[in-house]
DNA sequence: TTGAAAGCGCTAACAG
DNA sequence: CTGTTAGCGCTTTCAA
């Protein structure tokens, strides 16, 4: 049984009063170096670790950082999720904070859990992800001046109070696929996505086309929106490639919609074309493990490395400095695909 | 700014002492109706909430409940410890309590984080995860007397301290894999798993073998154990089929081996059999993401309802009653693959 | 540079 | 049934 160490038990055995030992421990500067030397030994020595709660009762600061986890979904896009989670847990740890988490059906209810987690536990501040256009949850973590990350940019077109965010260039991503697909000889290069509207759907739409433009070629007629399921990306796959007997390559908003068109483009079915056999390249966003066990080539988000920038980003945060943004560069993982 | 409301704000305007607002919310049944009822009336109108550190300063109890996350590792069934992650939290949630995350490498320094914690966050509780044989954790934790469960049986062969755990029966799963497969006709059925020494992999096994048996069937030569990988799982599968021109089915250990398995059952190589195509049959374990991707029959694991199960035993053993263990029976999902 | 005193918000114990 | 007292372990005054 780890026997409760307090404070005043070091202070006893090191022959200080406790007030020395927690100086000691948080404003070394203040403390004579041999003091502070026999204080820390004897701390070492009794297993001596400070009381998050106590502490928490005078300074007000949890060593907590809160962050929503959501329903598995389909799965496929989650990992995404998960990968990040995982970083900022190593992450957190090292900066010495712990993540804590909870769930929200929805931005109310997520505003909700900031009420319920704020007048409980005491984050010291919240990891937000999956942000969207007028995001509800950060005016309100905003006008609380509570201390925030998120990991996706504000997508309003408004102008607004600035906030720290970290995210991952979507257009670059799909914009080196599609220059991948045009240096291996693709000319007509579509691209399957979601319905405008959706800041990081139109963002990797653009990508794309910029790339078509960049080699002179014109991206009309050459995409399609829809959902993000493997159906929906299968039937979107078939109807452009049975409408245009040009197009050779398939770049995709997700790997599930990738998921789709490789159905399309690995067995041809003769019902829907005519032609003679024609591989069909297709390139995937994300890399998750589904890409890796099939071979899809897909665009690879460094989510280990946004995860530690969000810690960095909050631990200025924290301390009050101006917001910082951060837009790391995705990487394309080259498979038979493509 | 949510102005820090205290039990004596309650107190005041209630026109009662503090202990009587403490009180009727913490035992109800010592309070008189009426009063109770002004105090709770006061508490809605106030936003009152319990400020944990300080109830955990008197109590001990720090509302929280610990859980290591690992690497993704390949991912393909990391996606079974994330949907049981987010089962969790909810049922954390629903019971008063939140999760808080921890990484670890190995045993012996999650056993580390477990005193870092309990020094620092104190939290009530753990749940541990991929336990195996001679789990040094479970001897650690249930020599200090501190209250955990565990998702997955405690493996060891030695008569052991029993503590409580909740586990998915993986045996009736490859059971009935094999069952279905046998009643679809097949009679040759092959069994790809891990080399014996992991209670999870032998479980696995044994149920293919109980349900052949059951058949009457002979399992002799029809096994191969490899490591969890998609290529591994490949090449066995080739090694099985063509070495055995009579097998038409494959029941798998993990999504990855049979990921690998369809490789070899999707495909039929020339190559490697001379004989005119054969449809082999696949059933993986877990049912993940991918296998839903790409049509995989796969035995289901209720994770959700695991995760409530284990907060059901955990609160018991917050209350130290004797332990409780559940073995959950999975379900077989069937797709194209078998 | 070090020490003494006070109090964060809560609840266990006891007194009324 | 309700109120008073005390103190959990820590850090922030302030004084020595």
């Amino acid at each position: 049984m780890a026997d409760k160490v307090t404070i005043a038990d070091v202070a006893r055995i090191a022959g200080v009063s406790r007030q020395t030992v927690s100086n000691a421990l948080n404003s070394p500067e203040v403390v004579r170096p041999e003091t502070r030397q026999r204080v820390l030994e004897v701390v070492e020595e009794l297993g001596y670790r400070v009381n998050l709660a106590a502490r928490q009762m005078r300074t007000g600061r949890s060593g907590l950082i809160a962050i929503r986890i959501d329903p598995a979904g389909d799965g496929i896009n989650g990992s995404v999720f998960d990968r990040f989670l995982h970083g900022l847990t190593e992450s957190a740890a090292e900066a010495g904070y712990r993540l804590l988490l909870y769930t929200a059906g929805d931005d109310d209810k997520e505003i909700a859990a900031f009420e319920d987690l704020l007048g409980a536990h005491e984050p010291d501040a919240f990891v937000l992800t999956s942000t969207h256009h007028k995001d509800p949850r950060t005016s309100w973590l905003l006008d609380r001046k509570l201390p925030f990350v998120t990991f996706g940019r504000p997508w309003s077109e408004l102008p607004e109070v600035p906030h720290p965010w970290v995210d991952v260039d979507g257009s670059a991503g799909t914009e080196a696929a599609t220059e991948h697909l045009l240096a291996t000889g693709h000319r007509r290069i579509a691209f399957l996505g979601w319905p405008s509207g959706s800041g990081v759907g139109d963002d990797r739409r653009e990508g794309w086309r910029r790339a078509l433009a960049g080699a002179g070629l014109d991206p009309t007629g050459l995409s399609r929106a829809t959902s993000d399921a493997i159906a929906d990306g299968e039937a979107a796959a078939r109807d452009l490639i049975s409408g245009d007997p040009d197009i050779t390559a398939l770049v995709c908003a997700s790997d599930s919609l990738a998921l789709g068109a490789l159905q399309v483009a690995r067995s041809p079915n003769p019902a829907w074309h005519a032609e003679a056999y024609r591989r069909i390249a297709v390139v995937g966003f994300d890399d998750t493990p589904v890409a890796k066990a099939i071979g899809l080539t897909s665009v690879h988000q460094p989510l280990t490395e946004a995860a530690a920038r969000c810690m960095q980003l909050l631990s200025r945060a924290l301390e009050r400095t101006p917001p910082g943004t951060i837009l790391l560069p995705p990487s394309l993982v080259v498979r038979q695909s493509a």
